[in-house]
DNA sequence: ATTCTCACA
DNA sequence: TGTGAGTA
C-alpha cells in the first residue's frame, strides 16, 4: 500500500488515526460508510488530511457525550453550509441530551433508594433472626 | 498491510 | 454501533 509521507504532518493512514484514538479501523470506515468522513482516495487507499482528523476527533468527543452518530452526522453536515442553524441544532441536541440525563440520574437514584430500603428491612430482619 | 462485503449481535 | 471472517 502507498501510505502517506511519514513525515508529511497532515496525511494520515487509517491505521494512523486507528492507533491515535485507540479505535479500530473498521469503526473509522464504519464512520465514512455512515458519511461523517470522506478522506481523499489514492486507488482504494484513504487518505486523511488535518482537517479529516479534526472531524474524526469531534466523532469521538460526540459519542463520549452520548450522542447518536446521526445526530453527530446531521451537526457536522452544517459546518459548511450554516453556521448558525449548526448552532441551533447543537443548542437543540444538547438540550435533549441533558434532559436524558436527568431523566437517566431520577431513575437511578429512585432505584438506589428503593434498593437501599430494601437493604435496611434485609438488615433488620436479621438482626431479629440472629 | 489495506480494501470491500456480508453476516451477525 | 460496530465486529469477525473471507477476499483480492
Amino acid at each position: 500500500m502507498n501510505r502517506p509521507e511519514p513525515d508529511s504532518r497532515d496525511l494520515f493512514a487509517i491505521a494512523d488515526l486507528a492507533k491515535e484514538f485507540g479505535i479500530s479501523t473498521r469503526a473509522i470506515r464504519f464512520y465514512e460508510a455512515k458519511g461523517l468522513l470522506a478522506p481523499e482516495r489514492v486507488g482504494a487507499t484513504r487518505i486523511f488530511r488535518r482537517r479529516d482528523r479534526a472531524r474524526l476527533i469531534l466523532i469521538l468527543r460526540g459519542k463520549r457525550l452520548g450522542f447518536s452518530l446521526r445526530d453527530i452526522s446531521d451537526y457536522l453536515s452544517l459546518y459548511d453550509a450554516d453556521r448558525s442553524q449548526q448552532v441551533s441544532l447543537l443548542i437543540g441536541k444538547v438540550d435533549e441530551r441533558l434532559a436524558s440525563l436527568q431523566a437517566q440520574l431520577s431513575d437511578l437514584q429512585t432505584t438506589i433508594s428503593e434498593l437501599k430500603e430494601i437493604k435496611k428491612l434485609a438488615d433488620e430482619r436479621i438482626k431479629q433472626a440472629g
